[in-house]
DNA sequence: TTCATATATGAACAGTTGTTCAACTATTGT
DNA sequence: ACAATAGTTGAACAACTGTTCATATATGAA
């Protein structure tokens, strides 16, 4: 049953393209691949569910950390490490107010891809 | 310079909310818990820059394996794998044609979902 | 049947990621 | 000045993920 290797090289070499010509104009339309990257990061940062979360709450309200942690039954540390995901990325602002700090959405782009997701996914 | 820490509780317990009015509010509009996790599930496919650029190039053309290795400069064995992962979320289809398979977009809510991204990473 | 090609797949391994824990800073009230 | 509260942060650890490697299957040609 097992199959003994072939001589033939294995190489996984890469010059057995199969349809050339398709290749080639494919590749001269494919976007930058720094562009798609930084689209993968992206998505990167909604494909958690924490911060999935913080998102869909922050598209109705800002709130402060101990709202979110209280909301979501998670530790105020979990949710400022999410947050600071959330900041650096510009998805979410925050503004001080004495001790308490108020984060909401930095745009509106959040809700779109969101809704986007949403109807893809409630089908 | 260190802080001892204070006999008050530290539990990190979730009983201290500070708005809770809002926190209620925003509570009865969230989505279903099942409905966020799917969301991020979602997001979690496009999240890689591998199945990104896979994705991208049946935007244009359905593709064989070979075809798309050779366009990623990536191993046949490494695509596979990204391309069950594809399949398994019904992101793509496939057809047999002799030895040669081809995949091509499931649905055009792939694209959609790509613009969107890309029009909130290009700017 | 035997060989070559196109693709799939399981195991292993390295790299990444999310949460917890313990400490820290910043602000306010006493 | 001191204590309490809101939030941040680095290290550690477990869980997850993508690629490679070796092998497997499927198809067509000889």
């Amino acid at each position: 049953m097992v199959k003994k290797i072939t001589e033939t090289e294995n190489l996984e070499c890469s010059s057995d393209v199969i349809h050339e010509e398709i290749v080639a104009e494919v590749k001269k339309k494919m976007p930058q691949e720094t562009l798609l990257l930084d689209l993968a990061d992206l998505f990167k940062v909604f494909s958690d569910s924490t911060r999935v979360k913080i998102l869909c709450a922050l598209l109705q309200n800002e709130m402060c950390v101990c709202d979110i942690a209280f909301l979501l039954g998670m530790s105020k540390s979990a949710i400022s490490h999410q947050l600071r995901t959330l900041r650096q990325t510009r998805l979410v602002k925050y503004r001080r107010e004495g001790k308490i700090i108020y984060y909401s959405l930095e745009d509106e782009h959040v809700g779109t891809i969101f809704d986007q997701g949403l109807t893809h996914v409630s089908e």
